[in-house]
DNA sequence: CGCACTGCGTTCGAATACAAAACCTGCCTG
DNA sequence: CAGGCAGGTTTTGTATTCGAACGCAGTGCG
């Protein structure tokens, strides 16, 4: 499967996955939320090739996550900004650097704590329903066609389908 | 960089993304906690080619997000299911779900909906804090180093620098 | 003027990852 | 014994990705 395949399955995952299932594009993302935001500034941070982050930020421009905007004019400049669908993504960043958090760490421990303002407090992101407030398992949660679905090629995410396979298995 | 590289990194994200950073991952995980387990599932609902497939099944296994199980012996078969490490995926895999369900559904809307268990709704998740539990959002959210820092080659997620550059600019 | 510098990229072969298809193994079934 | 099935590996060609170097505009400095 090439990468523009991608965008045009029926499933959420493997279109935004289009868009930032890419190493570099997520350490781009993540240093957008630093308040990086110039070229020669990503560069070096990330040690990644000019070919590539050129590339990158092009793309994510394109897509709408990410804004060029001039920051001075003679010699135009420009600047690269998280535009609203761009900082949508903070929970998955969020989440992917709690998982590391976790799992990832050496013995000395995570890297870095995260405070939050409100309250005060070093905190770990928990995933909630909007609905009720509890957090979600992924064994509470069923999930029904919705209007876009199309052919179910991939079944989307967390449908609850006994494993579709042909009928019957002679063997146990 | 190389991939090996980022594991070495101080930076959660960074060690997060050599594990799942791939395209082919993220979706196998996505059928994962769709219950799919077998090698031939995997691939003829991804339509991944096998090579691929056998390669990101061991890489999964050799860092403990999956474990090969035999389900039959004789001929001995098996089966890749999540770990706990694993399911601590959820998360991620859900923010990446809904940001593409908001942001990337057509016209016809979004590809699926998600019912929650315990409350009997469609729902969105929505990340917390784990202490007052109110929305998280970017600018409310300050990370100060942690246990194991290291040389913040890369700042870390949030870090509230003032954008680390050299100290003044000649031209505004 | 003329030369260097800064910010932001592009062009170029070499290395890497990937796709498609065929092949191999161990066991079972007809 | 032919064929099938689950779970891979081998082989071969093509698309991506990479690192190093170069291009280029607009100053700034002597």
């Amino acid at each position: 499967m090439q990468w523009n395949k991608l965008e045009d399955e029926a499933c959420s995952m493997a279109r935004t996955i289009a868009v930032i299932g890419d190493r570099w594009t997520l350490l781009i993302l993540r240093d957008c939320f630093l308040r990086v935001r110039r070229f020669e500034d990503f560069q070096q941070r990330l040690g990644i090739t000019r070919p590539i982050l050129a590339d990158r930020l092009r793309k994510l421009v394109a897509k709408f996550v990410l804004a060029k905007v001039p920051y001075q004019e003679r010699p135009v400049r420009y600047e690269y900004r998280l535009t609203p669908k761009g900082l949508d993504l903070y929970p998955v960043v969020m989440s992917i650097v709690h998982w590391g958090d976790v799992h990832m760490s050496d013995r000395k421990g995570r890297p870095l704590l995260h405070r939050h303002e409100l309250c005060g407090k070093d905190f770990d992101p928990v995933l909630v329903c909007s609905e009720c407030g509890e957090p979600l398992v992924p064994r509470q949660v069923h999930v029904h066609p919705g209007p876009g679905a199309g052919s179910p090629r991939h079944v989307p995410l967390g449908m609850d389908v006994p494993v579709p396979r042909q009928p019957a298995r002679k063997r146990a």
